[in-house]
DNA sequence: AGTTCATATGTATGCCCATGCAATCTTCCT
DNA sequence: AGGAAGATTGCATGGGCATACATATGAACT
């Protein structure tokens, strides 16, 4: 086994590992998946609060099949809601409801709590230095 | 949302990318999931090739039921064989064929190549530095 | 120009797989 | 005997792939 196989082997455990931490934390104290979480925050960013499925898709990094049946989800929440575009009848957007505001607001702290005490207690907060910031951007 | 969440954004992004490609190309090439290859991997540097379910948990990050689980998708290919314990009969023992081997180091090469292509793809060699190798151990 | 057909795009659905949690069963230990 | 440990099994979840369906776009023909 490679040196790099060992180092990539050590980077995804530490990398699942903080990420189920997340997982539990917004699952347990707040009833949202990781990727519902990132959901909201995404659409939160957007214009007008809202996305068509593609773009979610896109920025989260998962199927466009997956993606429908978490915005299902979140719409059974009341977090979100569909809405038609009109131009292009083949298009949805997701769009953010107040609901779904105020539950990512509520979350947000403990995520980022989350997140701080899960690399630290795994030992690589450097794991996050400066040319990360450069990395390859969703959009 | 802080510097520190965006950074670790893109972390798993291209984290995710790149086990998603690692994936592909195990299990087109060799017929092998990621967590199989591993498994695989793990039982190779063992001694006698053997392993108990939780030492094999632990290695792989996985619950306890998942390694049951792949554990017998892997005895399925007759890739492993189970093996009882003489002394603890609560444990079982896993251990890999002949075929398993042969199967295991078909595919090292392939996943090797994945490895750095894919992580020169999504530039981020540099991910692996040195200082990596020094992250806590799963044994 | 207007109709028709082929193709592309956006989303939703059926099916399957891998995983986690909780409960269970067996075996071990005191 | 009773509790702990190891493994398996039932169930639920979330994700991917292939497909179906609706709409859109463009080309061809009249």
């Amino acid at each position: 086994m490679s040196r790099k196989s060992v180092s990539w082997l050590k980077l995804i455990h530490v990398v699942a590992t903080v990420e189920a931490d997340l997982g539990k934390v917004l699952q347990s104290d707040h009833g949202l998946g990781l990727s519902e979480y990132r959901a909201l925050e995404v659409l939160a960013r957007s214009p007008d609060s809202e996305l068509r499925m593609q773009e979610l898709a896109a920025h989260l990094r998962l199927n466009q099949s997956s993606v429908s049946r978490m915005v299902e989800r979140l719409e059974r929440g009341g977090l979100t809601v569909r809405d038609l575009c009109p131009d292009d009848k083949r298009g949805v957007y997701t769009v953010l409801t107040d609901k779904g505001r105020q539950r990512l607001e509520s979350a947000q702290p403990d995520y980022e709590k989350a997140l701080d005490a899960a690399l630290k207690e795994h030992g690589c907060e450097d794991l996050l230095a400066e040319r990360f910031i450069n990395v390859a951007q969703p959009a």
